[in-house]
DNA sequence: GCATAAGGTGTTATAATATAACAATAATTG
DNA sequence: CAATTATTGTTATATTATAACACCTTATGC
């Protein structure tokens, strides 16, 4: 199983995650001749900033404040657009939102965990997980091409505050 | 493993698909004493009126025609609201559309198997599935509450056709 | 039955998310 | 440097969803 689940989870050297997502972008685009261009790469790091997904407009309103400029909405859905297709972001459709990959260019499942109380989105790759949607679908002789997998529920922090005794 | 995929993936006597869901949720109304009234009831029709989940505006349009007088957004939300409320309709959050549930009030995924070609969504609960997915959960330490997951692809029907060797 | 409360609907306005279309600019190529 | 291609700016608009408040209907207690 791959997951970034417990750096999202615990506190750690964010900078890292931020570096190590940058760098892997940059080689990416090396790779496939393509431009991460002063607007995408910036959108890029937005979305890093935290383990948090982020709307298109956050996205435009902190993408402003950077540049110190107004930001249409096209600018944010290009870049968005862009780095979906490279694989770099994903799309959470159930909250409108957008987050950084943490581990591009593999096999995955696009699989995440969504905190309801914290907001934070850690992603699983798993192949059991994989094998089984894929035999769940062979079952039906259902073709599968892709896949959006969104368990909701509380991360280990907000699982402990809430499930926390109480002295009264 | 529970599934209506045979019967959304072939010809069948849909009619039965119609009236057994209406029936499902008149006895679920009247268990929980909530009231079926006739917009909420023409709403569950319409999305049952084929196995293709429908958006709000597309069943606004479709009751207005029904009852021949303009429909305002609220009234196809409300509606649609008390549905998902009793579990009656899923919401399906990649497309922004909704679909009734084949088997309410029984535990299960939230799994949909939806055609890219001709939109039918096919709805699967595993017992397999749900557990992994609680075992991936409990791994990472997270407390998992509720999920959404979506399988697309194609169909039986639309893979024959896409798959067709071509005589060329 | 009638008063009351609770639940449901109508209506208007608006928020939030996303895309279309076309002009202008920048980067790449030969 | 001209020609082509990729990217960005700008304006307008489409699509999905909700807020707020007035009005009506149904159930409930007396
Ligand atoms: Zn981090
Ligand atoms: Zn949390
Ligand atoms: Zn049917
Ligand atoms: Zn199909």
């Amino acid at each position: 199983m791959l997951t970034n689940a417990k750096l999202v989870h615990q506190p750690h050297d964010h900078e890292r995650c931020i570096s190590a997502a940058l760098s892997r972008a940059k080689a990416l685009c090396a790779e496939q001749n393509v431009r991460l261009t002063t607007t995408r790469e910036l959108v890029l790091r937005l979305l890093w900033q935290s383990h948090q997904p982020l709307g298109a407009y956050q996205l435009q309103d902190q993408l402003a404040e950077h540049i110190n400029k107004p930001v249409a909405p096209p600018t944010v859905y290009r870049a968005l657009e862009f780095l979906l297709r490279l694989g770099l972001i994903h799309r959470i459709p159930s909250l409108n939102a957008y987050i950084g990959c943490p581990f591009p260019n593999n096999e995955h499942s696009n699989l995440f965990m969504i905190c309801n109380q914290c907001g934070t989105a850690a992603e699983v790759a798993d192949k059991a997980v994989n094998k089984l949607l894929q035999c769940v679908s062979d079952r039906s002789h259902f073709t599968l091409q892709s896949q959006s997998l969104e368990l909701f529920g509380l991360c280990p922090q907000c699982s402990n505050i809430t499930e926390a005794p109480g002295y009264d």
